[in-house]
DNA sequence: CTCTTGTCGTACATCCCTGTTCGACTTATG
DNA sequence: CATAAGTCGAACAGGGATGTACGACAAGAG
């Protein structure tokens, strides 16, 4: 069952197509298969030459995302000062939001929710993981659940990146703002707000 | 060009329309005419007799969402301790993004983004006049964009009634716990995050 | 009660998107 | 350079949604 190998332009288009699949569905999760083809500089019928339909250029496109975010996220270093440890995840985090966030949000639609839901189930364990742990050393903020605050994490990087799209936020203050705001929204109340800055001096 | 009065049956029906067409659409914005008119418990030709079309139903619905809204938030007091004018404008925000949000979100598709622009700026409006006041008396941060602030503000809050669809956070613990998130996302480095049940003591 | 207004089902034309087939053409590979 | 692999445009059938037209029927207003 091992295909054989692709011809040279053939591996070419098949990129194409996947990357053109992956900015034309983040612009609009309903773009026409000629929309996409034409995006990638290649033919309708090509881009069914490689893939079988509609539903198997998406998962290929949301697979081939998830690898690539997965493999940034992975090795995120997630002890220490919980404070600390929280700018270095969304650094991480950012950049692969920035690249495929509205992808994601676009695949939510088209996709089964069981696969869109253990899509985000191994970020979001990993943000539970680190807000669990600041909460142990007193940190973080007890007084809402934790699964809230998860999903308002996930929510402001979204947000991030639509504003950045909307060009209303630099890309490039973008990690730090998200980084301050998750700061304040993780402090307990009665403690203070510590301060982005002197915790992404490695910059 | 007064239209003249229409019969009580056919009132009736364009207001069975509307709802219909405002639960429809924020369940799937792509749903079809056909859905809403049976949704509203109508014909679809029925329902052509009182909307010119796709868009001028979608137009009418969200005009009406608009006006309510509108209404609801008109009066809220944003003066004084702006803390506490946080809390007020959000348990008001709260309400109508409970009911409306998941509409407007399904409606950014299909409107013109002008529309979906003049739609938000009051809102956005209202929250930067709020910020800004807090900003001016020292109790709001300042190293971030008002902007991001607002957008961020958004956000938390249309997260919210995302996750209260999905049966996460219960729909009475949830004004509570945006206004704690914001009141973190707003309080200056080096400040005390302020405690939210002590502002909220009069509901 | 009568007449106007509105409703409903069916049917129809139209448009757009999908997925497939075909044959001519181009490009990589050996 | 010769062959196999890949591309392309045109064209087709199918399905679904939109918007329109018609005629029979129900319901409100006076």
């Amino acid at each position: 069952m091992t295909t054989r190998p692709l011809r040279a332009d053939a591996r070419r288009n098949v990129e194409a197509i996947l990357d053109a699949a992956t900015a034309t569905l983040a612009r609009d999760p309903d773009a026409s298969i000629n929309d996409i083809a034409k995006a990638a500089g290649v033919g309708r019928v090509t881009l069914y030459a490689h893939f079988e339909n509609r539903g198997g250029l998406v998962a290929a496109v949301v697979e081939r995302a998830m690898r690539e975010a997965e493999a940034s996220l992975r090795d995120v270093d997630l002890s220490g000062d919980p404070a600390a440890a929280l700018v270095r995840l969304i650094d991480a985090t950012w950049q692969v939001t920035l690249r495929y966030g509205a992808l994601v949000v676009a695949a939510e639609k088209s996709m089964p929710v069981t696969e869109m839901a253990a899509a985000h189930s191994e970020p979001r364990a990993r943000a539970q993981r680190l807000i669990d742990h600041g909460r142990a050393l007193g940190r973080f903020r007890t007084d809402l659940p934790v699964s809230w605050q998860v999903t308002a994490m996930h929510a402001v990087t979204h947000a991030a990146a639509t504003s950045v799209y909307a060009g209303e936020l630099p890309a490039d203050e973008a990690a730090r703002a998200i980084a301050a705001t998750m700061l304040g929204l993780l402090t307990p109340p009665g403690q203070v707000v510590p301060d982005v800055d002197a915790l992404r001096v490695g910059r």
